[in-house]
DNA sequence: CCCCTAAACCTGTAATATAGGTTTTGGGAA
DNA sequence: TTCCCAAAACCTATATTACAGGTTTAGGGG
């Protein structure tokens, strides 16, 4: 969990090419969208084969350094979530990581996250806010509609949040979460349960509208109290 | 931020091979060090060139799912924060995230670890973080050193709180911190901030050797507004 | 049963070829 | 002049072959 990366490996042609083209980034502060040399350029600038070239770039589009595209040149992208979130999960298969840990590390952001919103968000994102837990509650019979909502809620919130870091890795647990949702929407045997649990929405969309972030995080802790305990029930912690 | 990967992209073979052996692991329930098949069975296997499959395997290397190494085959790897560290970084790079919102990150995550270290951890681990807040106080007039040791204790303390997401997520950050560390500590002009910092330290890891999770979560909160005023003095943010 | 070595296995890098996708260029029409 | 279009130039994705090393395995000798 540690280890510094090595900064160019002089044996390992491909360590080095990433290291060279990251760079190549940064010194010439390109920005998204723009356009890296040809993979033909920076194989007889960094003297190595185009074999070469061609995977260190694919490292980079790994972790979203950069995007290939047929025909055209590589070009500058922007971070998103699915890197990190193909990280977590492995980590998960592999059980470095347990659920129980996500889910600490979730609630521990969305508190923040939820006062960050509530003194940051716009108009039209708390009503977005709001109308995914308005639609949670509306379509409560249907597990399928209510865990897209319940994601996109609680994503909504961070990116209301103005900060892409905490974005990113929320955004980055959704797989996982999606897989352990239903297990927890299982275990609240009746209705009324799954009612609380809109109310608890509600009344976080509401601390965010009414810009109280006191009121917005105690409602989101109040809200993981609830969720953890349904996934302890279910054997799932 | 938000776009969910595409699985198995049909025109894009080594997304689709990404996909496939990503999907192995998890179906074998390989565990780190365990040997995938060689790229020509995988080539045989998911009809497509070895070119492909290297690709693919070059993609999963830089996310750290596996790990290569001349003539032996692909293994399993265990995460590390190298790959977040890098993607951190380039969205330093491209201005998609800024100081302010690292720090905010870094200030929400480890108000949580030191609280979580003060309950969990072990006598060593206190005598570790204790050590190094003790060996930056001894230090204090070579930097060099200072940083390493400040660096060392954020992180032995993430690593004492028994959560992975959290030691990950933190020593991503380490390469941006080292690169603005320098700023804060020049900002602090007098031996007299400098030394106040490293009470403040000390104040952490009593708390956490004492098991005081909430004394812990102050210091570190005190710690944070104490370094974060250094860099808007800093005109950093 | 252990150790060592040769063979078998395997990856890293290079070079070449080609199908198709994208960008640029330059000319002609409006 | 400006705009549009098609041809040309440019470029990537994939496949194939080759070979230099590095690693693992199998088998024989002690």
């Amino acid at each position: 969990m540690l280890s510094r990366r090595s900064d160019t490996p002089s044996s390992d042609f491909v360590g080095a090419a990433v290291t060279a083209i990251a760079q190549l980034i940064r010194e010439q502060d390109l920005r998204p969208g723009d356009r890296l040399p040809a993979e033909a350029v920076l194989s007889k600038d960094l003297q190595v084969s185009r074999t070469v070239i061609r995977e260190a770039l694919r490292s980079l589009a790994a972790l979203r350094l950069v995007e290939l595209g047929a025909g055209r040149r590589p070009t500058v992208a922007e971070l998103n979530d699915d890197a990190f979130g193909l990280m977590i999960e492995h980590g998960v298969v592999i059980d470095q990581i347990d659920i129980q840990q996500i889910y600490d590390a979730r609630r521990t952001i969305e508190a923040r996250t939820s006062a960050l919103a509530a003194l940051r968000r716009t108009e039209a994102e708390a009503k977005a806010i709001i109308a995914h837990a308005e639609a949670m509650a509306a379509d409560f019979h249907l597990p399928e509609k209510v865990i897209e909502h319940d994601i996109a809620f609680h994503l909504s919130i961070a990116r209301a949040s103005r900060n892409p870091v905490f974005a990113l890795i929320l955004g980055a647990f959704q797989n996982v979460t999606r897989q352990t949702w239903p297990i927890g929407w299982r275990s609240r045997a009746n209705d009324g349960d799954r009612q609380a649990m809109n109310a608890l929405h509600h009344e976080i969309g509401q601390a965010i509208l009414a810009g109280d972030p006191g009121a917005a995080t105690a409602a989101m802790n109040q809200h993981f109290d609830v969720s953890l305990k349904a996934l302890v029930t279910a054997g799932l912690i």
